[in-house]
DNA sequence: GGTGGTGTACCGTCCGGTTGGTACAGTAGG
DNA sequence: CCTACTGTACCAACCGGACGGTACACCACC
């Protein structure tokens, strides 16, 4: 149960930031969730701050799992199309979010509330996530496509990921899918010729 | 000043926020910024709910102006490139930042500041975002050319946006460059063939 | 033109409730 | 009996917001 402990109230804190907000994310409120005294929850995280990073943590260390295990390697783009079919899993799929309550005590949608909690409270909390934005472009760019395309699928895909962030309406089921095949088909136009290897225009957009 | 004042609060209370983040967002310290009593501060907005209310309606219009300001209309995805315009030129060009402090007393960029701070708060308080999110993504879609292109420009912009919000670092001069010029081509493909039709325009469900 | 009245803008203090965090006594299991 | 862990009691800091004043401009009416 030890080990599990700080996985469980993890899971608890993102539950209840989903749920309520991240203001609610309160030391007594968490663990009320995780069916713990406060005194056991600073136990196992020394500080809010400390929660709060294990919840960024988490999700970054999720994310990156969830994009090894859609890596098909070989091709041109197959990180790009891994980042992307990773981004659309870990958000809802615009349709039924949750069809089944989840079999197991704790494994909801757990992303973004980090996120949300860090910028809440403790900005510098986010630190992780930037050096893993930092890897993630650097794949992007070197993934044996056109880095143009490759950068506008990840900006997409952080668009679709801040929708459910702050709860817009989800793009419309049709329209989703042929937005997510569209990316996908641009992930494959291996094009390392014309404005790839030189950006000609370097100077910049119209005011 | 008395008309000016509800305008300099807000410019107060922004660049706190984007200074020391949502957490620091107390009526004392808005006060203070803005060289005033809380008293003073709270005859102006009568809680801190309504601060941020009025920060995230702000925002909203400040955004729908500057659309306005960059359309240039006849042409097809006129609309879809008035956004990519408006959302560029309000985030940060990816170089210096601020080359010289505004004239007026106060215009810093207040972009993104009143989400962090009701993503803090009160995700109740972000309604007026996704109402906005809802006409614009319906101009997006009926803009003349294909919806999927507009979807993915809008996405990626949102994205853009997200990363000065987390404050990621920005995407490198060169490729943003390239980036943007990409989306705007993506903008005059008036391709309302193949997929485009097929879209049972069955004007989605009305919330 | 003085006197009283009214609305606007703003000030600074006070208070109750909440929150992050500490201290410590207790207990189950090995 | 010691380690790992739990739960309660408590505290100091902080925060939102209410409140009672103040300053002043404007108007009205005698």
């Amino acid at each position: 149960m030890s080990i599990n402990a700080r996985g469980s109230i993890l899971a608890a804190a993102a539950q209840l930031i989903s749920r309520e907000g991240a203001r609610r994310l309160t030391l007594d409120a968490v663990a009320s969730e995780a069916r713990l005294s406060k005194g056991g929850l600073l136990y196992h995280f020394s500080s809010k701050d400390d929660l709060i990073r294990g919840l960024v943590e988490t999700l970054v260390a999720q994310f990156d799992a969830e994009v090894e295990t859609f890596t098909v390697p070989g091709k041109p783009g197959a990180w790009t199309r891994a980042y992307l079919d990773a981004a659309i899993s870990t958000s809802a799929p615009a349709s039924e979010t949750h069809a089944s309550k989840a079999s197991d005590g704790h494994g909801p949608a757990l992303t973004s509330t980090g996120i949300a909690a860090a910028v809440a409270n403790n900005p510098a909390l986010l630190e992780p996530v930037r050096e893993a934005y930092r890897r993630w472009q650097q794949n992007l760019e070197s993934d044996g496509i056109d880095p143009v395309d490759a950068t506008i699928v990840r900006l997409a895909c952080d668009g679709l990921w801040l929708s459910d962030l702050i709860g817009l309406d989800p793009v419309p089921a049709p329209l989703h899918t042929a937005v997510v095949s569209r990316m996908r088909a641009m992930t494959t136009s291996a094009d390392l010729t014309e404005t790839v290897t030189t950006f000609p225009e370097d100077d910049n957009q119209p005011r």
